[in-house]
DNA sequence: AAACACTGCTTAAACGTTTAACTAAATTTT
DNA sequence: AAAATTTAGTTAAACGTTTAAGCAGTGTTT
């Protein structure tokens, strides 16, 4: 008798403040409280199991705070326990397969352990990056996972990430200089597999199409093409040597210029799959046999290179265990917070995908 | 003798709490206060403008912030004011230059106003948007602006962002039932456009290559197809309407089914370029010549489809205005928070481009 | 000179959660 | 049966900001 009449006070309760939740206005911790007559921190401690409490409340808590669709206010939480449970990513751009499948595997790896990420392009300008870099310590993200910019030199505001003191990793495009941790593959021991294997196909005058140099990576695979070619006492010609923005456009355009040179190349290792596209264009508008003439070479395995006609020789760099792996360092240092940053690369092996355009002996 | 011994104290102070700062610990109002011996309250005002704080208690305020290396904690504010600021976003991918460009548009419009937008991709699959959904209202976004995955049919996760009283813009991807914002471009009259360019071409036997018949999109796309079909008295047979998921596997694979029919196709319209460009490959391996023995037309406008041999034959969509819309458009309901969301659609032009895979007049 | 308005602040409460510290009651140990 | 322990909570403060309301002191109006 007693306790029919409680659940009856308790249904009233209750179906006032679902009228309220109709009213628009978000139920909160409070209003499971009063619902069921305990205090606002019961509900709390009952919502994380905490073991303070007994199963039968827990059971009511949670039963109330479906019944009045009580959603936990992230910006409360994460404002009292200091901790927003949120990282941050800057890429140069997500519209290249290689960006899109690390996101996707970061998130993947961080979802589990309750985190959600949030996704920024930079555009590879240098100014972008910066505001980003804000957009996300303002958010108060736990940590940052980032690419740098083609144009990024100062490093000022890589610099503030740190001195807020929360995790910071770099993959593919890094900076030793920065010390702290790396998640990228042997830039410069992948130009050497490429030149090998150019020489295996009987390639005698080797030309490189590379990235702005000031770019860790890029110099990195000028430095290897420059040391393979030298192995294999190739030319090493100034002309055979140049510097690009390696956009598509930029990519036809160099390779024009190769074209154009009274001694033509008879390979030609682009470093990056965009631009190699280009280069391709420009070979194909001038009428070059690919790979009869010119051998063509790309970089980071895009899918459009295993479509076009003739598809390219590429490199694979294991986009998505680039990405568990950032995912996992960043685990690891929110672990272990105090720990001083230091420099920690993790270097994956990458690996040459030979197609048409570079394959003589099909 | 006495204002010099004043700032000589507030130096003091100051240098107490900058030595604080390289403790790591973040600095607040509070700290600014402190030192200027003001009331948080005014600190507040100061950085924000208020008309009722003096030009020299503001300057004095910004000095201090900037010498403490203050940065507003967006939690906090946004706790206090209700109001996050960020605006979710949820695209089926990133990697497809459509959506990396509206994302890129949003992007702009939305930062010139204060807010910064959060990133969540479906990878066209339900669950995931589900998630990504709560993921957002967890993060207490003022709205969200989305494109749906092809899987999703159920719209009760919708309806909840609508039941938080958040505006919920669609664009691409959107459904009339959800009676909300929705920009795109007309579907229908983008295949009628296509058919008509293929009659001119002289084709006589057009086949469709379509995308999931519960995405609105896909399903008028396919609406456009028949009607166009029948306004030419073409043949409208089964087997030369396909339903697919357009990724490029199932591209090359339903235009494999198509070349084993005993009647083939003279035409080939594929909606969406990816799937495109798999049927493109099929019809190389099998040595079908485009456009001569069949033309072909994809949808889209991705870069790829203007660099590839033959060139493809693609609508583009005007991925930029419609970002910017969908942009403009969460301003507006931000505007006027309490006004009831209907549906209100706006359609914007698409352009046909006429490439080689479809070009027989070269 | 009383009434009023304006300037430039301060006070205090609030946003929704979490959590350390406390407490009352029930149970177990001695 | 007193003491100690466990259980199941409560209380109150805190996170960093914003903002309504208040209040001196100065200046202006009548």
């Amino acid at each position: 008798m007693i306790i029919k009449s409680i659940t009856v006070i308790l249904l009233k309760r209750l179906s006032k403040y679902i009228k309220k939740l109709t009213n628009k206005k978000k139920s909160t911790i409070k209003d499971i409280a009063n619902v069921l007559n305990i205090s606002p921190a019961a509900v709390s401690k009952a919502l994380h199991d905490d073991s303070r409490i007994s199963d039968k409340t827990k059971e009511a808590v949670k039963e109330v705070a479906k019944k009045l669709n009580y959603q936990p206010n992230h910006l409360a939480s994460a404002l009292r326990r200091g901790k927003s449970n949120l990282v941050g990513l800057i890429v140069p751009r997500t519209n290249s397969n290689f960006f899109s499948s690390v996101i996707q595997n970061i998130e993947e790896v961080l979802n589990k352990k309750g985190y959600n990420i949030i996704i920024t392009q930079s555009n590879e300008s240098f100014k972008k990056e910066c505001s980003n870099i804000d957009t996300l310590l303002f958010s108060q993200v736990d940590g940052i996972i980032a690419s740098m910019a083609n144009e990024t030199v100062d490093l000022d505001y890589y610099e503030k990430i740190k001195s807020k003191g929360i995790p910071l990793i770099l993959f593919d495009r890094g900076e030793n200089d920065l010390n702290v941790d790396y998640i990228g593959i042997n830039d410069y021991d992948s130009s050497h597999m490429i030149v090998e294997h150019l020489v295996e196909q009987g390639c005698k005058r080797i030309a490189h199409i590379g990235g702005y140099r000031h770019t860790r990576i890029f110099n990195n695979r000028v430095k290897g093409y420059v040391d393979a070619i030298n192995k294999y006492n190739l030319p090493l010609e100034n002309e055979l040597l140049i510097e690009s923005s390696l956009t598509i456009e930029d990519g036809k355009k160099q390779m024009q210029q190769l074209l154009a040179l009274e001694n033509r190349p008879d390979a030609v290792y682009v470093a990056a799959d965009y631009a190699a596209l280009g280069a391709l264009q420009a070979l194909e508008e001038a009428h070059v046999r690919v790979p009869e003439d010119i051998a063509l070479v790309g970089f980071g395995n895009e899918p459009f290179t295993a479509l076009v006609a003739p598809s390219i020789t590429t490199v694979n760099q294991h986009s998505a265990e680039i990405g568990k792996q950032a995912a996992l360092t960043f685990l690891e240092r929110v672990k272990t917070p105090n720990k001083k940053q230091t420099l920690n690369k993790v270097i994956l092996g990458a690996e040459l995908i030979v197609r048409d355009s570079s394959n003589k002996k099909r």
